[in-house]
DNA sequence: CGGTACTCCTGAAGGC
DNA sequence: TGCCTTCAGGAGTACC
């Protein structure tokens, strides 16, 4: 489940493999992601240069010549291969999109619950279509803050995990990091979103730029190992405070030099939310 | 309109 | 050992 911090360490890893290239070729190998593809997806792919690669939360943004940018969303099981050369390419189950690009190089999309998609916009009208117009801000841009957290929680009675979840309040954050910035935050994940105080805001934007800026410094090392054997990426589940953690003992109390209290795990909308009972008020 | 439940998909993991 | 069930999750949609 590609977060902010993997779709951003995907879009570093494909700038120098894509940028000034062009598409030779765009073979598909399925009728459809998670949206079928549109008839002419791969013809308005062939032949095009590719200008520039960018982010927008979870979304890659591959910027074309002819006036249109794939939209690339990773799903959940989403994986980008990249190969220097065409022999260096061997087909595997999943592989439901391979671009080849001028100079020999390949990058090879793998999803194997397809539920992520690929889709081409005009360019300049990107910024208002679905789901851009209504995306929150980034995270790790200047329009984000502990401010702009307190006025887009200000309305909502939701519980402050399921609010971080919304695409619209803030972009790119998933289950992993909402459960991990809330924790940082000592903050309940069950409190209603416009309980949180403005400096409690502050603090949890703080926290959840903290927790990003983490995941990107740690993924940026681990991929370079990971990436020689087969271009795809792990999860840096080694960093971990409490995703995933059930029973393991808090680390922010245990860094308090207090008795060991057990991760908690309970449902929120259908989705795990993993904290801490002791901590998290 | 806000909020919840359901849906898509496949592989991993657990139960018997 | 092997089959069956359950679970994981983003985001769109249906629905109250």
């Amino acid at each position: 489940m590609p977060e902010l911090p993997e779709v951003e360490i995907i879009r570093q890893e494909l700038e120098p493999a894509l940028h000034n290239c062009s598409i030779i070729k765009c073979t598909l190998n399925s009728p459809a992601l998670r949206y079928p593809f549109s008839p002419d997806f791969a013809a308005t792919l062939q032949g095009a240069k590719i200008t520039a690669t960018g982010r927008r939360g979870k979304y890659l943004q591959i910027s074309l010549d002819n006036d249109y940018v794939l939209v690339w969303h990773l799903g959940m099981s989403g994986r980008v291969k990249i190969f220097a050369l065409e022999n260096l390419y061997t087909p595997e189950k999943h592989d439901h999109v391979h671009l080849a690009l001028s100079g020999g190089g390949q990058v090879v999309y793998n999803d194997a619950r397809r539920f992520g998609f690929m889709s081409l916009h005009r360019t300049d009208a990107l910024a208002q279509c679905p789901p851009f117009g209504a995306m929150g801000p980034e995270p790790l841009g200047n329009h984000f803050s502990g401010t702009a957290l307190h006025n887009a929680l200000a309305q909502k009675k939701t519980p402050i995990k399921s609010a971080l979840l919304d695409q619209g309040i803030v972009a790119g954050i998933g289950n992993i990091y909402a459960c991990e910035a809330l924790n940082d935050a000592a903050i309940h994940p069950g409190r209603p979103a416009l309980s949180l105080s403005a400096q409690e805001c502050e603090t949890l934007a703080r926290a959840i730029r903290d927790v990003l800026q983490k995941a990107l410094a740690a993924g940026g090392s681990s991929l370079k190992d990971y990436r020689k054997t087969d271009g795809s990426l792990g999860y840096f589940q080694h960093m971990f405070s409490v995703y995933d953690r059930a029973g393991h003992p808090c680390p922010r109390c245990a860094e308090e030099g207090g008795k060991e209290r057990p991760i908690q795990r309970m449902v929120q909308s259908g989705r795990s939310t993993f904290y801490c009972l002791h901590c998290q008020k």
